[in-house]
DNA sequence: CTCGCCGGTTCATTGAACGAACTAACTGAT
DNA sequence: ATCAGTTAGTTCGTTCAATGAACCGGCGAG
């Protein structure tokens, strides 16, 4: 971040973590590569997020090995960007933040997507458990994404990534665009 | 935020969350609401934080709900800032991303402070749960903060909030400061 | 050889953060 | 009554980051 002081002086484990995911855009990309989303463009196209800053925080969340960068194609050159375990384990917070903002930020609106535990088909409870299996903690690997009564409608988006969540997919496989 | 474009343009409810509480300073703000600070100067010393940012913070907080701001003494007018219920709900993504700190951000250094249930004195797993009491999600009220290993040494702090937090204390207890 | 795509970088503009200084309301001590 | 001190801000000039448009280089296809 690199502000005159940073809050890192802090010395707190808080203010190092936001130091390295409290930025602005960093948790929405961290969201996406939980979806699937592995490429440059594909972020660009589903965050409307400037280039210029996306190129930043891909940097920033690769060099903290929060994310990787690797090599998947040699020609033409192509790098895919995705969680390490490090940033695997971002997923109870970013959770978390998730069912807060749907108890409290949806001015009446309903659900944009829903997160379902794949072993049995049922909807995870907010502290990210499945009350059907008795599972404390669901792992992101074991669970899907579904659109949710909101995914279509007249706010619905049009990019590659949007339309490859329209059916349900499992979080941290690569979305097929 | 009011940047241009804002990202509530994505109708999401992490991205509306993150507007809400995802701005800098915002959620270290919070966690001091959590640890019982209330007044403004006390909030000020122990964040290092610029006077017109706390100002700016504390009032968006104010209008969105996540805290409120209530006269408790006449002469001379003082008022505090305390979390409502929308706001202590916060907790559980505040703790997540603490425990993710603790595990992956301390380079090396140990533990400033412990979380400890306090109807039986055991530390909170990562899930924010007490294993011992087998209780899935503890609330903050049921909570204390300890003083950990690194609580003195050399990058101590010597505000009155920090003072005050050298002894076990209840969460949304106020501090005497 | 040229066209277009992908994954960036560069640049001018705008907005936010910073920190120091200033203000306003009040209290308590001299 | 005056004066210093505390609390809770606001104001303001400077610095830094975000934005969006334009530009660029490697490459493959036609």
């Amino acid at each position: 971040m690199a502000l005159k002081k940073g809050y890192a002086a802090q010395d707190c484990s808080l203010a190092r973590t936001l130091e390295l995911v409290g930025e602005r855009w960093t948790m929405l990309v961290i969201r996406d590569a939980f979806y699937g989303v592995r490429r440059y463009s594909d972020f660009l196209a589903h965050l409307d997020i400037p280039r210029a800053v996306l190129s930043t925080r891909l940097r920033t969340l690769t060099e903290s090995g929060v994310m990787e960068r690797r090599r998947y194609e040699q020609s033409p050159p192509r790098d895919e960007y995705v969680l390490t375990e490090k940033g695997r384990r971002l997923w109870s917070a970013l959770f978390a933040l998730l069912m807060w903002g749907q108890e409290f930020t949806t001015g009446g609106a309903t659900v944009r997507r829903r997160y379902v535990h794949a072993a049995c088909g049922h909807e995870l409870e907010a502290g990210g458990g499945c009350q059907s299996c008795e599972r404390p903690a669901v792992p992101p690997e074991d669970i899907e994404v579904h659109p949710g009564p909101a995914a279509e409608g007249p706010t619905a988006r049009h990019d590659p990534v949007s339309r490859a969540l329209s059916k349900p997919h499992r979080l941290l496989q690569p979305l097929e665009t």
